[in-house]
DNA sequence: GTAATTCAACCTGTACACAGCTTGTCCATA
DNA sequence: TATGGACAAGCTGTGTACAGGTTGAATTAC
């Protein structure tokens, strides 16, 4: 119907239906943002707001609303005359960003921690169960997911809520430039490696203790820079 | 020139000059935003796109623009059918925000610190002038505006970007708020505080310590929220 | 053949007209 | 008098035409 792209059962049906203004601007932006998270778009895609707009089955105007929210994000760079561009990060913002998230996820427990509930429980064992059945079929955009849903859960065991919001935008905006890197990384160590933190996690969540599962994520994300920062050095 | 409203100087005439796209957007956004922190728009403020329009001399669509910006940004919410209002905080959120901001203070001299050049010093030198006025004359927008700048100070000590624009959005989110009470929480306290801070800042920046840069200015926002808790408290 | 230049195609930015939503008012009714 | 609903005024949301900006390719001059 669009333009001839693909996935015309996400784009032109659900976003034009029978929403309400704010539901749709919802829907459109996690969508992209999806995309653009999952590798849909890679950095460096020109998205064009026209494109977009007949495959949603709207005018450019709402489109436009989306891509500034995103802009904002930082996730994409509008050009005059050129384009919506899908950013991508320099080796130092990168680290920046990491090391900030690691004192970030310290911060998590400290402030106005919340009670850990059977439901946090069951939703870590469902990512364990995915993220194991990823040691016998390699599937990157699944792995991507399972971290995505960790880090919604995450969310939700951080009470500080601007604390929250930080952590989340932080996510977003390098979780794309790992995930890019995955295939270079190491298939088995990163499995592993995301096995072991949920069973940290899990343990910390089981005794309630929200600084601790801070405490483990930090570890995660110092053990995830190391390892990319010595793959982005060495070649 | 626009509609009979104040201010013809800076609104109709400079934004609607012989700028290009992104600096009219940026001037506008500015302006307002300053608008909304030195309290021309107070809290329930509602703005209304089609006044700021013809008071900055564009159409309606570049103001929408600012105005989601600001939206992004914390400081008002758009609501379909009424308008564009100037939010206020709870006092949950508040404090949510003030506990968060002294740890990234703390994390300041940590991550990536910069080195203190002549000029730094030169700034907090004018800033502790222009304070010290206030001791005998009182100027609420003044010492607001002197707030403002140091925090311009304190960012540009930020060497980590990400950082830097977190702390930024946070001051910009809660300024307003006990910039509002500024005038029941006794004028010669505030500004012996502020000028205790500015002393405490500028004898670490003298030693080039911009850990300890961040410890004092942790320690002034720990003051802060404590006079303004005990405030919103009793009554 | 090479380099500078013009121009056409495409993009985002802007202006404006109209549709949809919200709210307060006014009026009819019990 | 109290109360319910219809309506009008105002706002933001959307669609669309046009202006401004950028790039690359075709063209012309040397």
């Amino acid at each position: 119907m669009a333009s001839g792209l693909a996935d015309p059962q996400i784009g032109g049906q659900a976003a034009s239906g029978s929403h309400s203004s704010a539901e749709r601007f919802d829907l459109i932006h996690t969508i992209l943002r999806d995309r653009i998270c999952l590798l849909d778009y890679p950095p460096g895609t020109v998205l064009g707001e026209t494109a977009l707009a007949t495959e949603f089955g709207v005018s450019r105007t709402p489109i436009r609303r989306v891509l500034h929210k995103l802009e904002f994000m930082g996730l994409v760079q509008i050009r005059n005359g050129i384009g919506t561009i899908v950013t991508d990060i320099d080796l130092k913002t990168f680290k920046e960003t990491y090391a900030l998230r690691m004192r970030l996820a310290e911060l998590m427990g400290d402030l106005s921690p919340v009670d850990i509930q059977a439901d946090h429980l069951a939703r870590i064992d469902g990512l364990q169960d995915r993220v194991r059945r990823l040691r016998t079929k390699t599937d990157h955009e699944e792995f991507a997911r399972i971290t995505n849903d960790l880090q919604k859960l995450l969310s939700d065991l951080t009470g500080n809520g601007p604390l929250r919001e930080t952590i989340e935008l932080l996510y977003f905006r390098v979780a794309r430039i790992w995930f890019s890197l995955l295939p270079q990384l190491g298939w088995e160590e990163m499995v592993e490696g995301q096995i072991a933190e949920l069973n940290e996690l899990r343990a910390a969540m089981e005794q309630n203790d929200i600084q601790c599962v801070g405490h483990a994520r930090s570890r995660h994300l110092r053990t995830m820079l190391t390892r990319i920062g010595n793959f982005l050095a060495e070649p």
